[in-house]
RNA sequence: GGGCGCAUAGCUCAGUCGGUUAGAGCGCUUCUCUGAUAAGGAAGAGGUCCGUGGUUCGAAUCCACGUGCGCCCA
């Protein structure tokens, strides 16, 4: 160990993560290492697969992405160092609303037709290359948090290989008989005029505050009379509806058969309504006249409140629905069967014809005379005037829900009867069942819960979008109404009616463009006018990426279905849906056996972070501050992932002060020491059984986070994996390397201090790798610098390493014993009880002490006798003596230990407490310590035996000695001195002085000085007594006794206090240990 | 309106099978230690364990109802 050449690479204690981390990154570029690590388990190792959900480039990647990014990263890294091939192809999701509506914005467009007087090519053009635009930002970003994903073979999904899969898989679905053309009530977005599917549509629901209008739907006169029983009395029935708008498409009216409806006098009017709302809607004046079913109203015929577009069929009369409640409203709906996916039901059953008088765009066709052209939520206050005008209107109420908007362009959604391709997922919804049954879910109540209940509610997948930008749905269809699904490119050459260019792109317009001969009736077909939903883009991911069955075959059964894939929990409704539907549609299970569903994330006050409340973190703020591994690491642990999590750089500054910067010191403060000593990792090393308790406790600690991080990372459990690292840090640098600091200082290089480098080393060495997955960066450093500089021959880098095995499972050296840990945890209790003494008795620690005096059970006590050096040292104190029997220390108090006794003595615990403070505690302590149990008699004659653990034993009252008791546990200091220990109190207040004077001097740990002090004389009798410890404390090779005169020139002087007196300090530096040994 | 989840100290979070005086870290106050450390240690202040009922010898924990928040669905 006198090797002068340092051999790491000096690290200061002052860390600079950003720097470190532009570091690694360079050199993992420069080496290769990602690639390498896809390639390091050879092609014969075990395959974990894991699918990239693509995000949108459409935008800047932000602290959301940061979180589903990394532990996505987390888990392939931790598979490849237990020796699997973990493939990770990026991917790209690119088609999509949001994406025409960026292009819509930029060019200062808005709607469809404009769009398509642009020109439909160009703005395709425009949104590919939109799509593309934060491209370089996200692969920026990635690297920079260190996600590992092969950018280089990432998949697109605008791409013609990725498109033609699609219409493969759309084609299978097809065949199949589930992809059909309905025409059913759907949300539509008049704005951007397409239909909104259900996942989308969940986005836009806002509470607003709109008039809901009570109306007249007058009876005709034969009905009004068929109610009444007499003739010429008119009878209204009472409506109410939120949407004014519908009612000029008003059909219908309907009731519940089966509830309580009434006639109803008021103000000298006649009403109907149902019983149950009569009051609430007519006030308490309104008269009953007769109640009766709902059942003798159906068939009614009233008044149509509008004619503007004439019904060609019977219309305007009372209809029966099960749907209709009486929580709202009047126990009367109206029914417009274009506007509503009940209203379209009910519009069957009875056979009403669908009036519609709005366009695709929302607004009022021409035949509406007063309103045509106007959007129709906005005439709703003109039709209300309008029909109290007329004697219709009855009441106008504020009214309060929740109303979808488009999730993109913020336009109030219609429902709105249209035709749209569907893929008839509810036909296998037994299927998609059973395919989540085989999917292991964290957290585990979404596969029941959330995605469970989804799946059970199954509705069809409303596929197609009167769009643009979007892969072309592949159907044609010819004037006889024949439709055709092509299902590849080679069949749409086949089957084309015309030339196909040879670099044909598969997009509108140039796909419309080709027109196909009919296979039944040689009529020219022409492809439908949608694109599919993007979501069907993404879930087909598992066969598109690989552009399969043209070509990859064999990586896509190598690859089908994944291990592992995770996203934010919104996407239940999106890419857990759509990846889990295209693979049961066409091969029947799940495309992913596991999926970690993680939470959103929210600023520090818990608010939702969004761009237009302005409470976004922007990453860079904390990779350019913190660096990627603290944001990292504080995302792993601060809390389960599926919660929401807040966030903010001050609650990642604090997991940086608390776990990085620990680490990083320790790591920094082997490197100095190391270095000075010239420690060889090398060297043959010291056998366990060799080794000082110390040491094997620390490996035996090493051991125990090698099995919890491997078990819980096997259960994906970042959070206490990562919580049981930082635990072992935090032992690490406050108890061994504290305790040992003495070891790695002192002057001989001797069989102890050998082995407390190699057991630090160890310890450095296989966090590094422990780390590796969490924390890549700084994994990286540590392992390079501690054992890349010193093993040539070892991998590259701790990515390439295999991962840590418990040594237990090992061949040779076992694991340190388990006694150890009990030991040392005993030992380190009684440094803590006698701790709090001294705080109590307000002696300085560094005040010694003449004895501590210890009362504990058996076994701890042998603990701490063979640890008694460990706590002397921690409490500074000359003896330690072991009393069997505190009890002439301290007052106790015994209480029944409820756990035992309860489920024993039921309702008898009460006298057993009475009993036990009535006794003489002392002597029941006594008897327990004695035969292991105590006898007691409680209130009625009972006589218990109670044993050890039936019983809870408090200490209390001091007498002379400062006391602080746990439970059985006693520790007790003397706190009485004699002259001997308050001079060697003051020998080290002197030490200190001078310590701290070599700090200011700014003088480095390994520098000798020549040091003279000025004291006055009896302190300088004192030192004279313990000259050799003073030098060899401060590595004073000369020491003289006249103060700041007596120093060279040149040295540093200063003044210090010792004891309230005042001391001279001067001391310079007259070279280092390594040129001039010390000893 | 329905489903799922969450609610514990000022903040971030633990809390096992129902058990004793409900814990840790941060922050605050006081003291202390220190030649690795942006640190460490001790003590203190700080709690209606969201509320109300119930089960039980005993409830932060189990049950019911309610409140608030988040997500998803209507």
């Amino acid at each position: 160990m006198n090797d002068r050449q340092p051999r790491f690479r000096e690290v200061s204690a002052r860390a600079d993560f950003p720097a470190m981390d532009e570091r690694i990154l360079a050199y993992w570029k420069e080496a290769g290492i990602f690639a390498k690590s896809l390639a390091a388990a050879g092609d014969d190792a075990p395959v974990f697969v894991f699918y990239e959900g693509p995000p949108t480039a459409n935008g800047k990647p932000g602290s959301h992405h940061v979180i589903s990014r990394i532990f996505k990263d987390l888990f392939p890294r931790y598979k490849t160092m237990r020796g699997y091939r973990v493939p990770r192809k990026a991917g790209w999701d690119t088609h999509g609303l949001p994406v025409e509506l960026e292009v819509e914005r930029r060019l200062g467009i808005d709607g469809k037709k404009q769009i398509e007087e642009y020109g439909i090519a160009e703005f395709n053009r425009l949104c590919r290359e939109s799509v593309l635009a934060y491209l370089e930002d996200w692969e920026r970003f990635t690297e920079r948090i260190g996600f590992w994903v092969d950018l280089s073979d990432a998949y697109y999904t605008f791409t013609n290989d990725y498109i033609e899969t699609v219409w493969w898989l759309l084609r299978r679905i097809y065949d199949k008989g589930l992809l059909y053309q309905g025409f059913k009530v759907v949300p539509y977005c008049p704005r951007c005029g397409t239909a909104i599917s259900s996942h989308e549509m969940a986005q836009g629901y806002k509470d607003v505050t709109e008039d809901s209008v009570y109306l007249r739907f007058r009876l005709t006169a034969p009905a009004a009379e068929r109610l009444t029983g007499a003739p010429g009395v008119p009878v209204a029935l009472v409506v109410w509806t939120t949407t004014p708008w519908t009612l000029i498409s008003n059909v219908a009216a309907a009731v519940h058969p089966d509830v309580t409806y009434a006639l109803v006098e008021s103000r000298g009017e006649r009403f109907v309504l149902a019983r149950d709302l009569v009051e609430k809607v007519l006030g308490k004046k309104a008269v009953v006249e007769r109640e009766f079913a709902g059942a003798e109203l159906l068939g009614l015929d009233y008044e149509a409140p509008y004619d503007f577009v004439p019904a060609e069929k019977r219309a305007h009369f009372v209809i029966g629905g099960d749907f209709v409640t009486t929580t709202d409203g009047t126990g009367i709906v109206h029914i417009a069967p274009a506007f509503g996916e009940e209203d379209m039901r009910v519009g069957l059953e009875n056979d009403l014809p669908v009036v519609n008088a709005v366009d695709t765009e929302g607004r009022f066709v021409a035949e509406v005379a007063p309103w045509a052209g106007r959007f129709v939520k906005d005439a709703d206050a003109e039709i209300t005037a309008e029909l109290k005008e007329r004697g219709l209107l009855l009441g106008v109420e504020a009214y309060e829900h929740s109303y979808p908007f488009c999730w993109r362009c913020d336009t109030p959604l219609l429902y709105y009867s249209k035709a749209t391709w569907y893929i008839r997922t509810t036909e296998i919804k037994d299927q998609l069942l059973a395919a989540n049954a085989d999917v292991v879910w964290h957290p585990e109540h979404i596969k029941t819960g959330r995605f469970g209940e989804w799946l059970a509610n199954n509705v069809d997948w409303a596929l197609s979008r009167d769009r643009y930008w979007g892969t072309p749905l592949p159907i044609w269809r010819c004037a006889e109404g024949h439709t055709h699904c092509v299902g590849s490119i080679a069949e749409l050459r086949e089957m084309a009616a015309g030339p196909v260019p040879e670099d044909l792109e598969l997009h509108r317009p140039y796909v419309d463009e080709i027109a196909l001969r009919c296979p039944a009736c040689g009529g020219e077909m022409r492809r439908v006018d949608e694109v599919i939903d993007a979501w069907f883009d993404s879930g087909s991911m598992p066969f598109a990426q690989w552009h399969y069955p043209f070509e990859n075959e064999e990586h896509f059964r190598e690859r089908f279905p994944a291990d592992f894939i995770a996203e934010a929990i919104d996407q239940t409704r999106g890419w857990f849906y759509s990846l889990l539907a295209v693979a049961t549609l066409v091969e029947g299970r799940s495309s992913y056996k596991r999926c970690l569903c993680l939470g959103h994330i929210l600023d520090a006050d818990a608010q939702k972070m969004s761009k237009s409340k302005g409470n976004v973190v922007h990453p860079d703020e904390i990779l350019d501050k913190q660096g990627a591994d603290a944001f990292r690491w504080y995302m792993f642990t601060v809390s389960s992932p599926w919660f929401p999590r807040r966030f903010s750089a001050d609650m990642v500054d604090e997991v940086v002060r608390k776990f990085l910067l620990t680490l990083w010191n320790t790591y920094s403060f082997f490197t100095v020491y190391a270095n000075i000593d010239g420690f060889d990792p090398a060297e043959e090393p010291v056998p366990l059984a060799e080794r000082p308790l110390l040491d094997r406790w620390l490996l035996g600690e090493l051991d125990r986070l090698v099995r919890t991080v491997t078990d819980g990372l096997e259960e994906y459990d970042a959070t206490n994996s990562g919580r049981a690292i930082q635990d072992f840090v935090d032992d690490l640098s406050n108890w061994y390397v504290r305790r040992s600091r003495r070891r790695f200082w002192k002057s001989e290089s001797d069989a102890d201090k050998l082995t407390a480098y190699q057991t630090l080393y160890e310890a450095l060495v296989t966090l590094s790798k422990l780390l590796a997955p969490f924390t890549p960066f700084v994994a990286e450093e540590m392992y390079q610098n501690l054992v890349r500089s010193v093993d040539a021959a070892a991998p590259e880098s701790v990515h390439l390493c295999a991962w840590p095995v418990p040594a237990a499972q090992t061949e040779g050296e076992g694991a340190a014993d388990a006694g150890v840990g009990f030991d040392m945890a005993a030992a380190r209790r009684v440094v803590e009880m006698g701790r709090a003494a001294r705080n109590a008795a307000a002696v300085k620690t560094r005040q010694p002490l003449a004895e501590v005096v210890v009362a504990l059970p058996e076994a701890e006590r042998a603990a701490v006798e063979r640890l008694r050096d460990v706590v002397l040292d921690e409490l500074n104190a000359k003896e330690l003596r072991f009393v069997g029997d505190g009890g002439e220390l301290v007052a106790y108090v015994v209480k029944p230990n409820l756990p035992v006794l309860g489920p024993r003595l039921g309702k008898q615990l009460g006298q057993v407490r009475e009993a036990l403070a009535a006794a003489d505690a002392a002597a029941l302590v006594a008897a327990l310590r004695a035969a292991g149990a105590a006898d007691l008699t409680l209130a009625d004659g009972t006589e218990l035996r109670l044993a050890e653990d039936d019983l809870l034993v408090e200490t209390g009252s001091p007498d002379g000695y400062q006391v602080e008791g746990d439970g059985a546990r006693v520790v007790a200091l003397k706190t009485a001195l004699d002259d001997a220990l308050r001079e060697e109190g003051l020998v080290r207040e002197l030490v200190h002085a001078v310590q701290l004077a070599r700090k200011n001097a700014g003088l480095r740990i390994e520098d000798t000085i020549d040091l003279a002090l000025a004291l006055p004389d009896d302190l300088a009798a004192v030192l004279a007594r313990h000259e050799a410890y003073v030098k060899a404390e401060t590595l004073a090779s000369g020491l003289a006794c006249g103060g700041a005169a007596a120093a060279p020139a040149g040295a540093h002087t200063e003044t210090a206090k010792v004891e309230g007196r005042e001391v001279g300090i001067g001391l310079s530096a007259t070279g280092t240990i390594f040129t001039t040994p010390y000893g």
